[in-house]
DNA sequence: CGTGATCTTGAGGGAATTCAATGTCGGTGG
DNA sequence: CCACCGACATTGAATTCCCTCAAGATCACG
C-alpha cells in the first residue's frame, strides 16, 4: 500500500509490535487500533467470511495467509487476491462481501468492526482518507491482476513470483504459502500449466524449487524481462 | 466558481435532464458545467490523458464514449475500461493516471479540477464519501472484468453484450460505439475470435447483428446462462 | 465508383487444457 | 524406524480452443 508523503501514519498498516508505542505526529488512533479489533485464530481452509454474507468487519492479518475468491455456477474458482501478514481485506463500501475468504494456513486475524470504523471516519478526514487509499489500493491490484490475465502463462507465473517477491521484501527467495491449485486459480491457468511452467523456468536457470513451497528468484532480471 | 459544501445530492451524477431522453447531442447541463468545470470537445482517437502523465482532472463523459488502456511494450493493448454517457473516470488517488484514455467518438468531456475536488472533500463528508464510492465503483468493475478474463471467448463476448445492455436501460438492443479491435482488447480475445463468436451466437438464434455496430439480444436468458 | 478502414470467413498451427499416470512429501500407526 | 496413506505435485499424451496468417466482404467517404 502506498500513501502520500502527506498522509499521516495508517492505522491499519501499523506493525502491532509498534501499536503501542508513542509515535510522534501521529493522531491519537494508535490505541484506537487496540480497542477496535480483537484477534481471531483461523485454522487453515477455514471460511473466514462468505460471498454475499454481510460485511460487518474489515480483516487485518496478523499472521499467516488469506485467499478471496469467487466459484461460477461451473464450479470453477477464481482467486481475486493473496494477503498477507500486515494486509487488510474485506474492506467494502456496499453492505455485502462481493469474494468468499480463506484462510490458507492457520491465521491470527484482526477483526475490526466496519460500523466502528465508518463512525471514526465521519468525524476524521485522515481515516476516511485511509479508507478511500485503501479502496484505491485494491483497485490497483485489481488493474495489475488484469494486466497479469491476458498474458501467456510464462508471463502470468513470472509476474506472480515478482509480485511475491515484492511483498517479500530483502529476499530474493518466496516461500509460498498456497498451493498449486491457489497459484492456477489465481493465474486463470490449471494446475499442471502453473506446475510445466515452473519447471520450464527452472530449466531456464530462472528460478530453482528446493521444495515445492520455496522458490529461489536465480534471475529476476529474466523474469521481469517476461513479465513484458 | 463557489460551490456549496453543504450541497446533498451526488455533485458527480447528472440530475433529471439525461434520465429518459433519447441521447441528446447538446445535453442541458447548464448549471453542474458552471459549477464544476469546463466541457471539451475530443476527436475521435484524440488521447485525453496519458499513462504516468499527472492527475491534473477527473472528467465525466457529457455525450460520445472513452475507452482507457494499457499497452504492453510488445504493443499488446489491454483496455481497462469503457466510459458512457454519465461515466467519470481519471479519478486516481496516486498522483499520475494509470491508464491511458482515448475518445472512442468524437466526446464532449467535462473536465474537474482535481484539487477542486479534493479541497472540496477535505470540507465536506458528502464529496468525500462520494470520491470513496466512485473508486469502490471502479473496483467492483475491475473485479468484474477479472471474472470475464477466465472466461471461455462465449461467456467472455457474452458478458461483455449483456454488460453494454445493463448500460443501455430498457432496451434489448445494444449501440456499440467501439470497434471489433476495442472489443476484442477489453476481452483478451482477437478480433477474429470476437467477430467469430459474434456469428456463432447469431446463429443460436442469441443475437442479432443488423449492422455491425448494433447488436440486438434475442436471448439474453440464454447469454445469462453463458455468462456462468 | 475507387480507396482505405473495418469486419468476416477460412485454413492451419500452437499454446494451454484435459485425461491419465507417476512421483514426492508429511504424517500416522504398526 | 519404516511402511503406508492421503494430499499435493510433476510429467506425459491427446485434444481443444483460440491465435496466426491469409483472403474476401462490407461499409463509409471522397
Amino acid at each position: 500500500m502506498h500513501l502520500q508523503a502527506t498522509t499521516p501514519r495508517n492505522v491499519f498498516t501499523q506493525p502491532a509490535s509498534r501499536a503501542a508505542r508513542p509515535v510522534p505526529q501521529a493522531p491519537a488512533l494508535g490505541e484506537t487500533v487496540e480497542m477496535m479489533g480483537a484477534v481471531m485464530p483461523f485454522a487453515r481452509n477455514a471460511e473466514i467470511y462468505g460471498e454475499n454474507e454481510p460485511a460487518e468487519y474489515l480483516y487485518r492479518v496478523i499472521s499467516g495467509a488469506v485467499r478471496t475468491y469467487k466459484v461460477l455456477n461451473d464450479g470453477r474458482r477464481q482467486i481475486g487476491a493473496f494477503y498477507l501478514t500486515g494486509d487488510v481485506f474485506g474492506l467494502e463500501i456496499g453492505d455485502v462481501h462481493s469474494f468468499s475468504a480463506e484462510a490458507i494456513a492457520d491465521c491470527k486475524i484482526m477483526l475490526i468492526k466496519r460500523s466502528t470504523m465508518v463512525a471514526l471516519a465521519s468525524r476524521s478526514h485522515d481515516v476516511a482518507h485511509q479508507l478511500w487509499t485503501m479502496t484505491a489500493a485494491e483497485l490497483q491490484r485489481a488493474q495489475a491482476h488484469i494486466m497479469l490475465l491476458i498474458k501467456t502463462a510464462q508471463e502470468r507465473v513470472a509476474g506472480f513470483l515478482l509480485e511475491m517477491a515484492a511483498r517479500t521484501p530483502g529476499s530474493t527467495s518466496v516461500e509460498l504459502p498456497m498451493s498449486r491449485q491457489d497459484i492456477a486459480d489465481y493465474l486463470g491457468l490449471t494446475i499442471e500449466t502453473v506446475s510445466r511452467t515452473l519447471t520450464q523456468l527452472e530449466n531456464a536457470a530462472a528460478i530453482a524449487v528446493p521444495s515445492s513451497r520455496r522458490i529461489v528468484l536465480r534471475n529476476p532480471a529474466a523474469l521481469s524481462r517476461l513479465n513484458a
